[in-house]
DNA sequence: AACCATCTATAACATAGGTTAAGGGGAGAG
DNA sequence: CTCTCCCCTTAACCTATGTTATAGATGGTT
């Protein structure tokens, strides 16, 4: 195995690996064969539709979407925001059809590819599989942080506390600065995010707003104290599981035993 | 590979992922071996600690459990219902810290089992890992869909939906015979379930009562009819996913290259 | 058998957040 | 330039759900 030093893939996919564990050049190799077929999309594509059987496998290179699940009367619950590096459909091509759509906020770049190759990649890049599927468990561990928020949080607290997450997300890739960042988002989708109406997300951050704990211009959020306002939504970061693990992954999947061995 | 019929393992694990696909004799020597060092507790016993140490993956054998998130002001909200099968801090040992707590509800009988394992088993068999991933991205369903119980689904709804939810998972396992199940939770649990108030869950199940879909009974509950519950709970099981996709699952996996090929 | 702790049940009251309604601003289209 | 559409904003009012309080069941313990 050969492993440059300081090497950044210009893929967001190969991106988010590599802060977790040095990559390969076969590995790195696969990825960016993986992100190869971009197509663009505009703002407000649907790049799932619930109830529509997967077909591919898709990355977000570039742009934000929404994960998205309606009742048939048509309230609907943001489940999470899709950044770059994220991916579509991963393991749930097995899965019959959609259980939630996916649709953009903003134009977006997207890479697609067979859902067989996810299979390839079990079986040929254990290490990468392992990496997959630890991004999807921190995936996981976001969408329990926002159960807890719906479920536990008042408005503002969670108002708040996304509002925190997102700062802390976005400054994770480069997108946020000096507490300032973009989002790409309506009141409506923010209400479907929190599970609150779109007049009472008006109320709530107009309250943040006069308490001078953010500052809203357009669609530019700037967070003024981000400290007061962790505080406010009771963020712990534990959930993003920032930390990364590099090393505990790295050196456990390379000290696993690679071929059989005999019961005892 | 030795592919034996109809066989079905006795552990609970095992029998779960036998549900994906035939598993080879070493497969199933590994899993059993993963569910050899088995251990009893108690109701109302902590397996795992929110802001713990991960320190070994666990399965449940045999009881129910409660994942869980709080507060630090003791609101506390509950994740998702742990059932025989299931795994706690799969991949999860790569944390730092849990971000979720884990408590028993019945007695139970778990089996523990070294973080490395995980790694060997990534590295030595890659289709019990695909198979683990496909169970882990369910389980994200299921809180997925809870979350959109509890932003959108009025109590009732909720209420009602829960009911049906969990009557699905134990008919599939056994555990609900003819809309009849134990449910071993008190209704503070349940509250914290579906983020409502203990005493307006109390009002809701009386409601279902008091409109005949559901009878009570000490810790049972019976489903009198749950076509109608369904509908009340808007109950759509996309999201469980219960139609098993043994044949893409083990028919990718078989087919997709071994080792490695040059780029084109 | 009496005690204690834990649950369930219900009533009375309080409020966070939902709903409806109406006006205003900005940006793209003609 | 102004029309239109979409989004934001605010006010007034309403209701689903939370809170507090109390009593009754239940079940394990001494």
């Amino acid at each position: 195995m050969n492993r440059p030093l300081a090497y950044t893939p210009s893929t967001p996919l190969g991106r988010k690996l590599c802060s977790y564990m040095v990559l390969t050049d076969e590995e790195r190799n696969f990825l960016s064969e993986l992100e190869r077929n971009v197509t663009k999309l505009p703002a407000r594509a649907d790049l799932l539709q619930q109830g529509e059987r997967y077909g591919t496998v898709r990355v977000m290179r570039d742009g934000w979407a929404i994960r998205h699940k309606a009742l048939p009367d048509g309230r609907r619950q943001v489940v999470n925001f899709v950044l770059p590096g994220d991916i579509i459909g991963f393991y749930c091509n097995l899965f019959e059809t959609a259980d939630h759509g996916v649709t953009t906020l903003t134009s977006v770049e997207v890479a697609s590819f067979a859902p067989d190759r996810i299979f390839e990649l079990f079986k040929r890049f254990p290490r990468l599989a392992a990496a997959l599927a630890w991004s999807g468990a921190k995936e996981e561990a976001i969408i329990a942080e926002r159960l807890l928020s719906v479920g536990r949080r008042t408005a503002l607290e969670r108002t708040a506390h996304l509002i925190v997450e997102l700062l802390k997300r976005l400054s994770l890739v480069g997108l946020a600065d000096g507490g300032r960042f973009i989002l790409p988002v309506t009141q409506e989708i923010l209400a479907d995010a929190l599970g609150l109406s779109i007049v009472h997300i008006n109320r709530t951050l107009r309250r943040l707003r006069d308490i001078g704990l953010i500052e809203v211009a357009g669609q530019q959020i700037t967070v003024n104290d981000d400290k007061q306002l962790s505080s406010v939504g009771q963020f712990d970061e534990l959930y993003l599981h920032l930390i990364r693990a590099p090393k505990r992954l790295e050196h456990a999947l390379d000290q696993a035993p690679d071929r059989s061995r005999a019961m005892p």
